[in-house]
DNA sequence: ATATTAGTTGACCGTTCGGTAAAGTCAACC
DNA sequence: GGTTGACTTTACCGAACGGTCAACTAATAT
């Protein structure tokens, strides 16, 4: 990596850490650069704006979050709903971890940043839209297995139900983050097996 | 109402109006100020802070969607499943004049603030937390009218149910504002009955 | 070796931020 | 009718905001 790919990786990476356990507007680019040891003129070398940086640091995320979670947890060697299972795990350290770090459940940071965005930054939206999409092909591609296998008691349309599990995802990770408690996680999230009809996950 | 009463109120119906349409952090005290037609002293004497208005602004919150949404729609003159079938139309039909009116899906007025601000003031984040625990207790009293009714398929903790339900609309919420497209509600919603187990709602 | 490009530095821009303070105005009560 | 306290006005604070700029240095290619 050349030395300037590394100055722009250690500012996506301030940005990604900063505004996830805060907020987009709570962390400004003099924040961003100070922690990532580089000056202001070096930052609007590599990003026009914040808004793009902000751009920039969802990619990285989606790409963090596919290999890092999403692909381990879907990974085929299990039933369908041993994966979810091992996914709920998942999100559950995960935010357990968090809340040791910084004292607070930081729930998803895509989530966090369209609730905050959304009405202000039109490229910040689509962008989430984009990754929420990303998460929506591994749901349908599980209950397309799950189908397959006969474990799904539902004969709903499989975009809509791996639309509504991302949903109800989003929503007990916005629970477990306002009540700042990751045990919601653990006591709720397993009820998705309820809602999109998989067999033995209660 | 006293003169200084409506003042105040000026200032809290701006606060509102601007905070949902736009964010916390994007509105300045001077913007509500110019809004509600007050000068920034008077402001000060009416609030020790953006905080403490914010807090203010939420319980107005609280108020109005208890009396304007939760009362009508779940009076007891229809059934648990009717009564959350009237409960999703009305929050179809809001956003649908949200939308018409700012050119954006909103969402949650509460969920919205709780992922902005849960980690950086607490005294908002509690508030918040309690506003949920308000929308909670009305779940709870349908999901119990329904399991006496014997239209509660699910025996699970009521108390569960309740939350997972709130959970799921607070995710459907957001995936419509970040889609910008209230139609996901009208599609999403009703499989709230599938999570908790409520006869004939899909 | 030199020219070109990529990256860095730090000072600077106008604006807005949340919040303060003091003087002034108004209505109500004695 | 004067006093009191609630409310309003206006000017102001230091700090931070996102973003710009021109001068500088380091690395690369010819």
């Amino acid at each position: 990596m050349s030395r300037g790919q590394q100055t722009k990786q250690r500012l996506l990476d301030s940005a990604q850490q900063l505004m996830y356990s805060r907020s987009y507007s709570d962390v400004g680019v003099q924040e961003i650069c100070k922690d990532a040891k580089v000056q202001k003129g070096s930052f609007y070398h590599f990003f026009p704006s914040k808004s793009a940086l902000t751009v920039e640091v969802l990619e990285q995320l989606k790409m963090q979050m596919i290999e890092n979670i999403l692909l381990p947890a879907f990974a085929k060697d299990l039933t369908p709903a041993k994966r979810f299972e091992r996914f709920i795990e998942y999100a559950y350290q995960y935010q357990v971890q968090l809340k040791e770090e910084y004292g607070y459940v930081l729930g998803c940071p895509m989530g966090n940043i369209a609730l905050e965005m959304s009405t202000r930054d039109e490229t910040i939206r689509k962008k989430v839209e984009l990754l929420f999409e990303s998460i929506f092909e591994v749901f349908v591609d599980v209950l397309e297995d799950a189908r397959a296998a006969g474990e799904l008691e539902n004969n709903s349309d499989i975009n809509e139900l791996a639309q509504a599990a991302l949903a109800y995802g989003e929503g007990v990770l916005m629970l477990a983050k306002t009540r700042n408690d990751p045990e919601l996680i653990k006591r709720l999230l397993p009820k998705v097996g309820d809602l999109i009809g998989l067999k033995s996950t209660t």
